[in-house]
DNA sequence: CTAAAATCAGTAATTATTTCTCGAATGAAG
DNA sequence: CTTCATTCGAGAAATAATTACTGATTTTAG
């Protein structure tokens, strides 16, 4: 029901990528999938969509494979899609307002509700329609709030210390897009999103295509 | 000397976390570096560490450790940051837009020379001193100037059509943003930067800890 | 000069992840 | 009704990645 406790970061991080296609095949007005599909669009191996698919809870019938919808609903709900996370932003700069900006956070459950900025030139803006406050506001209002999720898009050498804020604050997880090591008291979720590590595959593999 | 052959995409997406490190370190004013040290810092098995260094071709003296500014450069020169690889990006979006202005690219082997978008309205535009241009300048010029890169921000439902038009025109790798499945020729690289993989590993571990 | 501690480097062991294999179920075709 | 092809699901095997171990090397301390 509730999906399996411990699922591999990998499984996690292709489920979003069956999500979209899910999505689309159900616009097309198909109604039932099978692994083989999900696969062959992907260039994945079956068996692996099939596992991907059975952490989640999801079932399916032989020779049929999965039904769209229930599949679809099983995965937003083990991501934990289905319901709304509110969050802190900290940081607008081009990352910052980027993400202010992008629509659909909504579909994957991440409502970003405020952000917040040192520099008081920022401070007052509207950006994307959200509000931007002074960095000392931050912590009452995460408390008084409740909001459980931090975005850092601040420059790397303030990373910890917008962390810190927001860890001491109360907030249970950081989404860090700062290139810094960061650290976090035990029991609270540290996610990094960092474009460099993409970029890395991407210019290795690149150059050693070239030379 | 170059580095290992086929380095598994683990070992290449942790390189970056020590580069940034050692440039802290070697700001600092310190002239070695221990693996040991390294893995504190971020909480790894100091082995992987050293596997992950001996693969860029690095090595290091017993007891001592590593000289930092020899191992910055040969990790930078093994993620081919040490050469700027020029690049088209399409898609002047809210991402689109933070990719343009981020001006540290530069230090990653980056050089984004111009962005592209279908919009009339957008194209005339500078953003962040690159100027936007009609997508249908964009095959002849990708010919002319020998560009490599195509990195991709449109969105999902337009992201295998600018990819087709990226790869058709000789671009030999693509960054992608979109959360679509794309479909690439052999041949070319293709790298995903879906930050819809981070937010589910993220979503996901913070509903198992609150439920 | 010797002993001790720290670290690299190479190898082995462990663990995690992916892929393969097989039996059962299901619908379609003859 | 029987046969066939497809797919799920469960477990085994294979592969990849991480972690542990051992010996060699080098500095520091006594």
């Amino acid at each position: 029901m509730l999906g399996k406790p411990g699922v591999s970061r990998s499984t996690l991080k292709r489920l979003p990528l069956y999500l979209h296609l899910l999505e689309r095949i159900s616009a097309e007005g198909d109604e039932m999938v099978s692994c083989t599909r999900i696969a062959s669009e992907f260039d994945f191996d079956p068996t692996q969509v099939r596992k991907d698919l059975e952490a989640t809870g999801a079932s399916g019938t032989a020779r049929i494979g999965f039904r769209v919808s229930p599949l679809i609903f099983r995965i937003r709900e083990f991501l934990g899609w289905n319901n709304a996370h509110d969050a802190f932003l900290v940081g607008v700069g081009n990352m910052g307002k980027a993400l202010l900006g992008y629509q659909d956070f909504e579909k994957y459950g991440l409502n970003i509700i405020a952000a917040f900025d040192k520099d008081p030139r920022k401070v007052g803006e509207k950006a994307f329609g959200k509000e931007v406050l002074p960095l000392k506001k931050l912590e009452g209002l995460v408390r008084r709030m409740h909001i459980n999720i931090g975005i850092v898009t601040v420059p790397a050498d303030q990373a910890q210390e917008a962390v810190d804020l927001l860890v001491s604050a109360g907030v249970k997880a950081i989404w860090n897009f700062a290139p810094a090591p960061i650290r976090i008291p035990e029991g609270v979720i540290l996610e990094n999103a960092r474009l460099t590590q993409s970029l890395a595959v991407l210019t290795n593999n690149l150059t050693s295509k070239l030379r």
